[in-house]
DNA sequence: ACTATGCCCTGGGTGC
DNA sequence: TGCACCCAGGGCATAG
């Protein structure tokens, strides 16, 4: 499940890559048309054809493509999604929805078992996430935003922190590692924590984001880098599919980590340190 | 305005 | 080995 750390890992493998490099050809597969979202699957691969990319952002799990007429091609991968970069000899992988190819003998394969990725090609950025937030690891994302933002909600707090309305491109793993961060019980209302651990929550929402970012991402289904590489984060996560194994904290001592349903989300977090 | 539910989609895991 | 079933979940539409 790509989330922020793995789509800004992605960036960051792409951007010195891509940046400068003029799009000759786009193929989206028989197969994979649902992807394209702003136009019909034959216009979008019409309009992208010719293009040169001069910058990649992102915001929240959106990854930004700043095209040179002035459009942004919007990559969401959603849960399966993943955009490798490969010579454009190599052949196909078994989950290819669509190409990319470069004039530099390059090109993005964009390959998505689930086939619930999307692209927008648009004027401005906004128009593929109109309802985001602010993204979570942008000066945007303050105290007082967060703190504004879980007050008008009376849901559990993981379901708040996993609304991208509150902090674009949090997801379910660092949702549950923020939670650990904190120490906060993730049934907890959002509205009934306190202004000190609503601090405590936005630090933890970012360590949890930097964290992963620092390990390239969590494998812990199909995510792979820009090169096809597995992130390492899965590794060192503190309660995310932990559940029935003994939470790190000595001052717990050894109780294992729990595993409930939020929100029809799977959710991870030790009863001893995470309180209500 | 808020919250809850269902939908999309299919590989991989489980149980028989 | 085969087969039916269930689960994973981000974002959106719809209903309450």
């Amino acid at each position: 499940m790509p989330e922020l750390p793995e789509v800004e890992t992605i960036r960051r493998d792409l951007e010195p890559r891509v940046v400068g490099r003029r799009i000759e050809r786009v193929a989206i597969h028989p197969g994979g048309e649902r992807v394209a979202i702003t136009h019909a699957p034959r216009e979008l691969e019409a309009q992208l054809a010719g293009l040169r990319i001069e910058e990649l952002g992102r915001h929240g799990k959106y990854l930004l493509v700043h095209l040179d007429d002035d459009r942004t091609w919007v990559v969401h991968l959603r849960m399966t999604g993943l955009l490798l970069l490969r010579p454009l000899e190599e052949s196909s992988g078994r989950f290819e929805r669509a190409r990319i190819d470069f004039d530099d003998g390059t090109g993005l394969r964009f390959e998505d078992s689930r086939k619930f990725g999307t692209w927008h090609l648009v004027e401005d950025p906004r128009e593929a996430f109109p309802r985001a937030g602010p993204d979570a690891l942008s000066a945007g994302f303050t105290v007082a935003w967060l703190r504004e933002a879980l007050g008008r909600r009376s849901v559990p707090v993981k379901t708040a922190l996993l609304d991208q309305r509150v902090a674009a491109g949090v997801g379910n793993i660092y949702a549950d590692e923020a939670l650990w961060l904190a120490g906060i019980d993730p049934r907890a209302a959002s509205n009934g924590i306190g202004p000190r651990r609503v601090r405590r929550l936005h630090g933890a929402v970012q360590q949890a984001l930097l964290d992963g970012l620092g390990d390239r991402g969590s494998s812990f289904d199909r995510y792979r880098d820009a090169f096809g590489k597995s992130g390492g984060h899965h590794l060192r996560v503190h309660v995310f599919r932990r559940d029935g194994e003994p939470c790190e904290r000595d001052r717990c001592r050894g109780r294992r980590i729990s595993r409930t349903r939020i929100g029809g989300r799977a959710t991870h977090y030790c009863g001893s340190c995470q309180r209500p």
